[in-house]
DNA sequence: GGCCAGGTCAAAG
DNA sequence: CTTTGACATGGC
């Protein structure tokens, strides 16, 4: 089906809705390439380092610890949290970060031997936990880390797709965890599909849905998204 | 100058 | 269990 075709009732949440809407993205965006094959480490790194952070400070930071040769398990677990610090500075929290960023190297190296791979043959679950437990892996991150350096099908949900959500009308679920799984109910289990969803629904959001809510501005939205009436047109 | 960015955690209410 | 503040740099 073309996204033209697809004439939207206002809330009539469910799977339709759902897949329309990235098809659209789609259509509109293109594939958006998140993280293709950089290393799982570097992944996760990347991750941790683009907490409420914008991806142009992060990649900085990437850049300065692939120079200082750090951006694997042996080497960041050896590393000293000062150096640590200054090399990812642009990140922002830079003293935060490079503690859990550490704490995460030292755990993958006595924990898995620095065995990225050994570690993602666990259960979904099982990951999330174990990632989870870690300190500054919160659910997105952890999420994050499972659907694209893990490759299991994890719907992950940010700040945008919870406002995206809420503007469209898409469902009334609110919360992490309601709303990962009103996406994994109302799609098809595919990891591809989970890992372009999710960088769609932020280009979306960039693109035209400032924090604010009183400053959506959706007029010339590529998608169809009029957040004023909480529809796709 | 002010607002915002691909959150997380601990401390209150 | 929900809300709030701290953490910090760089771009528009």
């Amino acid at each position: 089906m073309t996204a033209r075709q697809c004439r939207v009732k206002p809330r009539g949440a469910g799977p339709f809705l759902v897949i329309d809407l990235y098809t659209r993205l789609f259509d509109s965006f293109g594939p958006q390439g998140w993280w293709p094959g950089d290393g799982d480490f570097e992944m996760m790194t990347g991750a941790v380092l683009t907490q409420n952070t914008a991806w142009t400070n992060v990649e900085k930071a990437i850049v300065a610890l692939k120079n200082a040769g750090l951006l694997e398990p042996s080497a960041m677990a050896r590393a000293d949290e000062h150096v640590l610090a200054e090399l990812i500075r642009p990140a922002g929290y830079y003293r935060q970060k490079a503690i859990r960023l550490k704490d995460l190297a030292v755990w993958l190296m006595e924990t898995w031997d620095g065995d990225l791979a050994k570690l993602f043959e666990q259960p979904a679950l099982t990951l999330r936990h174990q990632l989870l437990d870690r300190s500054g892996i919160g659910p997105e991150t952890a999420d994050s880390i499972i659907l694209y350096a893990g490759e299991k099908p994890v719907f992950v949900i940010d700040a945008y797709t919870t406002r995206i959500v809420g503007r469209i009308g898409l469902t009334k679920l609110n919360g992490y965890h309601d709303l990962q799984k009103f996406f994994e109910r109302n799609l098809p289990v595919d990891v591809e599909l989970y890992q372009e969803y999710h960088a769609l629904l932020i280009e979306l959001g960039k693109r035209h849905c400032a924090a604010d809510l009183a400053k959506a501005k959706c007029d010339a939205c590529p998608v169809g998204v009029d957040c004023e009436n909480h529809i796709l047109t």
